[in-house]
DNA sequence: CCTTGACCTCAACCTTTGTTGAGGTGTGAG
DNA sequence: CTCACACCTCAACAAAGGTTGAGGTCAAGG
């Protein structure tokens, strides 16, 4: 361990990568995109205060439920900016996505309804019930890649 | 029109287009990453067989539900290739995707929990439960964008 | 003293899912 | 006959979410 002198309040990348099973690069990322911050010592390193582990847990949860960086990013900035976060600053988070989660449940719901209906009974709206969803927001988006959520607003098409 | 004499057994890619609710380029782009396919008239124009649109629907109802175009296309494969396929047919992918379906759901159930007991209870696991998600295979995925699916393997990291 | 390991920056590249545009063909209508 | 419109191909770009590599710094251990 080259860089000694173990902080119990701050930690390296390479401590950080191993402790959330992200990557160093995907730290670098994340900090360019402004999702977390870090303070630099005397030889230039990145410092991470101890409570970026939980914004990291954030952003993993976050992600596994298809919302995109930017969103979370979004989120995280209505945590408190000077003071380590508290448990009430993470409920007030948690509760927002608990709403966009349970729509995300519904609509998978639905879909495993279509299919159990629309293929199972053989009837001729398949299709219709396939393509033609009512309230799929998701039709309105633009070009690359598509997530689950409703998702950042984009370019006309 | 055009290119009149539209039959009623081949659709040009406007006419698809215009019924499945896909852009053209996303048709042609379709076409050739070989999850829909078209014969040639005369003037070398693509003529859709009807059943297309069943595939399109299959395709972008399977995309809602975040299951990527490679995955997508594997399974449109299990469908005959030469005749028109069934109702039965269908409803042999409409069970493979209930599956998936359902893991899906219960990931996201699951997720809504780990926020109301890890966050709403105040205690500490607030990062175990989020961040050391025991089965997750997530996680493990190479670069690019992530989606819901377990998807298709990737080179190692 | 020199090597080694962790760190730094910056630029280039990767995948997925398409869109956009340039340049060309074919045909039905006026 | 000419125009407009739908179609064709091929190449380039886009956005998200990172990874990889080149080239350089710093401090501890042999």
């Amino acid at each position: 361990m080259p860089r000694g002198h173990t902080s119990y309040d701050e930690w390296s990348v390479g401590q950080l990568a191993e402790r959330s099973g992200i990557s160093v690069s995907a730290l670098h990322f994340y900090e360019r995109e402004g999702l977390i911050s870090s303070s630099r010592n005397a030889g230039n390193q990145r410092r991470f205060a101890r409570h970026t582990l939980r914004r990291l847990a954030f952003i993993r949860a976050s992600q596994r439920v298809g919302i995109p960086l930017a969103t979370i990013k979004e989120a995280l900035h209505e945590l408190p900016e000077g003071r380590t976060p508290r448990e009430a600053d993470w409920a007030v988070l948690g509760r927002r996505w608990r709403t966009v989660l349970e729509q995300q449940i519904e609509q998978l719901q639905r879909m495993r309804e279509d299919l159990s209906t629309c293929i199972g009974c053989g009837c001729l709206s398949f299709q219709r019930c396939l393509l033609v969803n009512p309230d799929d927001e998701m039709a309105k988006e633009g070009p690359g890649a598509r997530r689950l959520m409703p998702g950042t607003p984009r370019p006309e098409r």
